[in-house]
DNA sequence: TGCCATTTAAATGCCAGACAATTAAATAAC
DNA sequence: GTTATTTAATTGTCTGGCATTTAAATGGCA
């Protein structure tokens, strides 16, 4: 393997990008152990703490783990929807916050892909989705609960349906998607009031998947949508007025 | 800012999701610029190339950007969604190859993703979208098309659609959906007959969009959806009995 | 004063060499 | 044969240095 010194990209960038191509082309498959930070040096002819950033770059996305010892080494990681979530999550939330990208946008992306899942998960749910929603429906009744917690249960509450449809890829689409608005949503504080409107409305989805009513899920979601919409809408206004 | 030596978690790690929460929670702000490496390895009492090994790791994730000389340093880079698309994809597209994902839930999650834009997408495209995915149709009939030109172009086609829809948060999402698919469909080359029936569909679909007819489109992403999939399952079954 | 060339300083990029820490295998002791 | 010890390989980290890049400061000159 050989690397351009003349490129304008760093050293560790190419080697790094050399690495992830036979990763992604298969040349390099899951668990095989990358040569030694030594031959690699070697290799790419570079130092080793040059190495040492290419792979610390390839560790940042995953795409290796390294053991110490003596059998230690860098080795190929198989990158597992549990892993590849949080990451989705911390990229979708810094885009919403960077972007200046509006609550509508970002609400109507998240409720038009969960409505996507709906049909799926009515088919297919299973008494444990369905207990987790019920859960999280008697877990945001309850009165001293903070603005917080709430939120995250109706995550939970959320993403419940959307593994209800049963694709690990779906959910982890989706799990960008309805995360990554959980900072937006926990700026409109929500009433007593309001809580139990979404409760309502939960209840509703709830019940249509229960009665695996795809129609109902839907609507149940369209209205969750628009009632979340306006209830930003107002919040934005309020605060207008105020300033 | 102190890190805990006695972690078994790298210093670098450490240092990185130290830098990480900042930016995140917004402590660090777009474009604003870091200390230099120098006055990091002071604050975090570790060396020079430990805090570069963690910078690598926040680079790689397009979280910061590094310039040279006099003025340089490492700045908060404002993560855009052009920049995000092409990890999302390079992630979508591992997941998919290393987690023995089928065909059939690829596709499903696929389908579904982008039906769920179907809908606004026959609100809102423009003249540029239709434009886009008439000649991306025109392309796809031309006889000498390798089958890799062909899957492109079917990409090509798709995002139209998608973009559509008009909501950049959709778009980034179903990208990792649309495009990490091409490897998997690149795997069922298509007949001269197959190729006709999806251009068929295309242009029914394209015929849909153009009418404003949201129904006629997610009619023909249905048809598409259980076409693709049909002729997955049939490639399939000819490739086992050959073996 | 105003403009251009030069110098300087600050910062990242890269390297060489070393030592520490960890781990599994080889070896020795019992 | 089992356990304890040694050894070797590998990553983790540090020190110190030089090269390169870049903008600002400086100086020369009209």
């Amino acid at each position: 393997m050989k690397i351009d010194p003349n490129s304008n990209a760093d050293l560790s960038a190419q080697i790094a990008k050399s690495i992830r191509d036979a990763i992604i082309s298969g040349d390099l498959i899951v668990d095989q152990r990358l040569p030694s930070e030594a031959e690699l040096s070697d290799q790419f002819d570079v130092s080793r703490p040059t190495v040492r950033e290419a792979l610390k770059r390839l560790a940042a996305q995953s795409l290796i783990r390294t053991q110490r010892g003596a059998t230690g080494g860098a080795f190929v990681n198989k990158l597992s929807f549990e892993e590849a979530y949080p990451q989705q999550i911390t990229t979708s939330t810094l885009l919403l916050s960077m972007n200046a990208v509006s609550f509508e946008t970002a609400c109507e992306a998240r409720y038009t892909l969960e409505r996507s899942c709906a049909r799926l998960s009515a088919l297919r749910r299973n008494a444990d989705h369905l207990a987790t929603m019920r859960a999280e429906i008697h877990r945001q009744s309850q009165p001293g609960l903070t603005d917080e917690a709430f939120c995250a249960s109706d995550v939970a509450f959320h993403r419940a349906l959307v593994d209800g449809a049963g694709n690990p890829v779906l959910s982890y689409q989706l799990a960008g998607a309805v995360e990554a608005m959980q900072p937006l949503m926990n700026m409109i504080t929500f009433s007593a009031r309001d809580r139990a409107k979404i409760i309502e409305l939960h209840t509703a989805l709830a019940d249509a998947l229960e009665a695996i009513n795809a129609i109902g899920v839907d609507t149940a979601l369209a209205g969750l949508e628009s009632y979340t919409t306006n209830l930003a809408k107002s919040v934005m206004e309020k605060r207008k007025n105020k300033a």
